[in-house]
DNA sequence: GCAATCGATAACCCGCTGGCTATTGATCGA
DNA sequence: TCGATCAATAGCCAGCGGGTTATCGATTGC
């Protein structure tokens, strides 16, 4: 019933958990351990958003001994950018509906 | 303190408030009382959501007698998309890098 | 002028969620 | 083998936020 941009809102609504997907953007594969080190809060914490992030597509994990690697999933972005851009659309109908309108009234 | 793009991220995490967003998008300038008709909430609570969103830059009100219209402030969603376009540049330029070090490891 | 309508605000309630500590399971190093 | 480290889970708590009803000020139509 979720929209896939629904949950990807949600999911990146709490800033803490967006700066942990943005790290994870800028430095491509990195322990909880060392995403723990930055993020200010602490280790359950780091892994209950890297959860969240999981369930929505935005982050992949890899099982390494015993440490977990994490990494961006930025494809799943793409719904994000649809509906930006379903926004943006209907605006321009609209704008376009109204020029049409102001040309027939012209003849 | 907040960022823009933060601002935006929680405003359009609740789906009400993005579906109420998402019709002013599609049919361009509506009362509160044609919002509420549809919304499946109370009044209050879809002026309350008008309220944030207004507060976000998402939409603009106008009074006209003991009415007011709603209409949906495009451009207010750019720092969305500069964001995701930013976070898509950072996976871009690791590619690069990436492929840097292969060219010279190649050498 | 008066009743009715529109929309905003106030005050309140409740569920969700993001934080914590404690613990467990698994893996590694000495 | 045993202590230490890493990460996930469980269980708990507090604050936030989205919903409600009640009310009020403003405007309009009769």
């Amino acid at each position: 019933m979720p929209q896939p941009h629904d949950i990807l809102f949600r999911t990146l609504a709490d800033p803490t958990r967006r700066a942990i997907f943005e790290r994870l953007c800028r430095e491509g594969d990195l322990t909880v351990r060392a995403l723990t080190a930055e993020a200010g809060i602490s280790q359950p914490a780091v892994s209950k958003h890297l959860g969240v992030l999981k369930r929505a597509g935005l982050v992949r994990d890899r099982h390494e001994g015993r440490q977990t690697h994490y990494s961006a999933e930025l494809g799943a972005l793409s719904p994000l950018v649809d509906w930006t851009n379903q926004m943006t659309g209907f605006w321009q109908s609209r704008f376009n509906d109204l020029e049409d309108l102001l040309n027939r009234m012209d003849q």
